[in-house]
DNA sequence: ATCAGATAATCCTGTACCGC
DNA sequence: GCGGTACAGGATTATCTGAT
């Protein structure tokens, strides 16, 4: 029997033969090969361009689909000049949007000089005016010719890149919203990255950096004092890697960069690899960072997923570096793949966990310049303070762990160290930070008491 | 500037495997 | 058996690049 697949992609091949039978082109594998192939596309724009130039509305929507980067450009450059700031996103309907423009013309921005095409639609009878389309803006190319359609048509894709990118619109007779207005949305610089997650994690990260130095101002002595400080450092370098994400030009490096963050995600060995709950709860976590849904993330993370398989296929097949820019951001999941594979267990020093344990550590590290509460070098050589913090978190987890050797050497105790405060930082994205606090203000109190 | 072809990126589907 | 996941690969679209 054949499988299903194979019917359906024979079904497909049949339907593209019939559908390009009248060019005659050659059609291999179910698809068009050789010159034949550029000469149905050929033939694809001509048509496209006969039913865009038909009107000169449908032109100005062409326009307006096809240039998103140009947009994009302008967009920024009128949002300078802050006479636009009204970001209007693909909500509404798409399908009507073509019918309902009724306004077509040239014109040229009054504060940046750019010559620009606006648009006006209408919209649930509301008129709404374009920004200032540039039509000069930047190399005019194939593909920046405006009144020309050259690839596929103004599908919902493309207008939703297009939107993406940012349009303005504003209703007829009414001004632009005044600028400063908080709203994420009429924020025309906004960073796509950007998103109110962020503030959420920088709030958590603040809120528990506060109930420490509170904490710490009540008692500022002993043993707990030491843990809090960490847990400071520990936020500062969770901080850090936010912020570091929060610089990450590109949303998909960013997921990339959370991912990597949480093994549970990609790395069967990993502990909590098997537990859907936590995974949700991870997935949660990167969502609201990245500003997207859960399924969006993992959708996502699929496709990059996929992508970085194939191209390493590719690259083993034809020893060829691959070029995709997020190829080398992957190289992590060989380590996880491999061990999936083979179906054994995580070692105690792999070297992806290792890579992680410094990551972690290096970030810390990094920002303990910063922080207003340091513990001094002296007091790192004098005593480990994360051995404490860990006699803490197992004290309350109930769990043993032998995390620390009685006498580790200078790397053991580094990734120790950096195993601890994955440990904590861990701790803190499960949202357990408050309880740890609590704990560690009741030690606190305790031994303020025995003090005195 | 325009075009054609190559390549990258994305979407989608099917299969195999695993755990429940 | 069912649901979830990893993996592979086809189809399609977008983008890049070199030739004209």
């Amino acid at each position: 029997m054949v499988p299903s697949c194979t019917r359906l992609r024979k079904k497909r091949t049949e339907e593209t033969e019939v559908t390009h039978r009248e060019g005659k082109e050659k059609v291999v594998g179910g698809r068009l090969v050789g010159k034949k192939k550029g000469r149905r596309r050929k033939k694809e724009r001509d048509r496209e361009k006969k039913r865009w130039t038909g009107s000169m509305h449908s032109r100005s929507v062409r326009c307006m689909v096809t240039h998103g980067a140009l947009r994009s450009a302008h967009f920024k450059l009128c949002a300078r000049a802050e006479h636009m700031t009204h970001v209007r996103k693909g909500e509404e309907g798409e399908q009507d949007f073509e019918k309902s423009v009724i306004e077509y013309s040239f014109d040229s921005c009054k504060i940046c000089r750019v010559k620009c095409t606006r648009i006006c639609v209408e919209r649930k009878g509301v008129k709404l005016f374009s920004n200032k389309i540039p039509s000069n803006l930047g190399t005019l190319g194939r593909d920046s010719k405006p009144d020309l359609t050259l690839t596929g048509k103004p599908d919902k894709m493309s207008l939703t890149s297009s939107l993406r990118g940012g349009f303005a619109w504003r209703e007829r007779g009414k001004p632009f919203p005044p600028l400063g207005t908080p709203s994420r949305d009429s924020n025309p610089n906004r960073p796509v990255i950007d998103s109110p997650v962020y503030c959420k994690s920088d709030a958590l990260d603040r809120v528990t950096s506060e109930a420490v130095s509170s904490t710490l101002k009540q008692s500022s002595r002993g043993r707990v004092a030491q843990q809090l400080r960490l847990v400071v450092r520990v936020c500062a370098g969770l901080r850090s890697l936010y912020t570091m994400a929060k610089l990450k030009v590109n949303s998909d490096e960013k997921l990339i960069e959370l991912v990597k963050m949480h093994p549970a995600l990609y790395d069967r060995g990993q502990e909590d690899y098997k537990d859907a709950q936590m995974k949700e709860i991870i997935w949660k976590t990167i969502g609201e960072s990245v500003g997207k849904t859960v399924g969006e993330c993992k959708k996502r993370w699929k496709d990059i997923r996929d992508n970085y398989f194939r191209n390493k296929r590719k690259e083993l097949a034809s020893t060829r570096l691959s070029k995709w820019r997020l190829y080398k951001l992957l190289t992590f999941l060989d380590q996880a793949r491999r061990e999936k594979r083979s179906q054994c267990s995580l070692p105690e020093d792999s070297e992806g966990e290792t890579s992680q344990q410094s990551e972690y550590l290096l970030n810390v590290q990094n920002t303990e310049d910063s922080m207003d509460i340091i513990m001094s070098p002296s007091q790192l050589k004098s005593e480990d303070p994360t051995a404490s913090c860990i006699d803490s978190l197992q004290a309350e987890s109930g769990r043993s762990q032998d995390t620390h050797a009685s006498q580790p050497s200078v790397k053991s105790h580094s990734l120790n160290k950096a195993a601890s405060y994955y440990k904590v930082v861990e701790g803190i994205k499960k949202n357990r930070i408050t309880e740890r606090m609590r704990i560690l203000r009741s030690m606190a109190r305790e031994e303020d008491d025995d003090l005195q």
